[in-house]
DNA sequence: TCATCCCCGTTATGTAATAACATAATTCAA
DNA sequence: TTGAATTATGTTATTACATAACGGGGATGA
């Protein structure tokens, strides 16, 4: 995590342990069976590196580490991403171009952030969006979905 | 514009004619003025472009706007775009890689958008933050500021 | 008028994402 | 169970987006 505009450590926080993840693949896999997706193998291996990982993490370090012994070919990784994401698995976090584990399931293809630009830890947060929705009916448009973004600093990096 | 995922006309829109710019440019940098900031000439020379474009104008296509006679390089329009993006004269909208003139100057450096997916267009909304704000007081979370996307429809593309 | 700061021009490079096409695995109906 | 259709992957190459680093020049202020 190489985010230092300060100097103060940035290890509060809590990846998910082996189990954790484990748990979150069988999740994932029961979802797509449920939809008629297949969950291939890159597409396990990439959700998986994306439950490792502390935060957002980039593609290319994704492609970096797909293989153990090697970095994998871009389009397999961002196939793979897309794919998690009209899963509802993951978000892509648009101003950091980064992508991270989805908690909260429930608001499907719209997340809100806290992203902290100290730390680089986001927080995913469910948000009522009755004032957007509000402004969009005035303008007759059509709301596919929202993407809310705030940056700041989080309570440990304050 | 190329965002064809229809067949209908995208000719719902008006610029700016060349008085409504000059106008706006003049604005520009009566604020730099006061702001004890430099608006130099690419610096205007790039919002001008900005204003004079329908809509999110990518940063390439400004670079290949810049001079009669040919292309800009990045660096030159890179830094205009983040210094008037700094003086809150544009916004950058994360999700499509692109930079809008702004409307609102009054809540700095926080923006929501309707983007159409269709032909392209945005419309910058103004929105009250309190569902966000109070999630991150909750987290403790310093807000420094927020982009909301909100991706659909336009009424003309309905 | 000298020092400093800010800004610009330029070259080069780094980073992010996709186009295009070939091959393989899966599904499903005949 | 075979073969056609679909879906996914592998691979090469390219395109798109963005910044690092350095030198020079003009404004600002002691």
């Amino acid at each position: 995590m190489t985010h230092a505009a300060c100097d103060h450590d940035h290890h509060h926080d809590h990846a998910l342990d082996s189990n954790g993840i484990e748990a979150r693949l069988a999740e994932a896999q029961a979802l797509c069976l449920a939809a008629g997706e297949r969950m291939t193998a890159p597409r396990l291996r990439t959700l998986e590196l994306v439950l490792a990982h502390n935060g957002p993490i980039k593609a290319y370090d994704l492609i970096d580490r797909f293989h153990p012994e090697g970095a994998a070919k871009p389009p397999t990784v961002y196939r793979s991403l897309s794919f998690l994401e009209q899963m509802g698995l993951i978000h892509r976090i648009e101003s950091l171009n980064a992508f991270v584990a989805c908690h909260d399931h429930t608001e499907s293809h719209s997340a809100a952030f806290l992203l902290c630009e100290c730390c680089g830890k986001s927080e995913e947060v469910a948000l009522n969006l009755s004032s957007i929705t509000q402004k969009a009916l005035e303008s007759d448009f059509k709301v596919e979905r929202v993407t809310i973004e705030a940056k700041g600093r989080c309570k440990a990096c304050r």
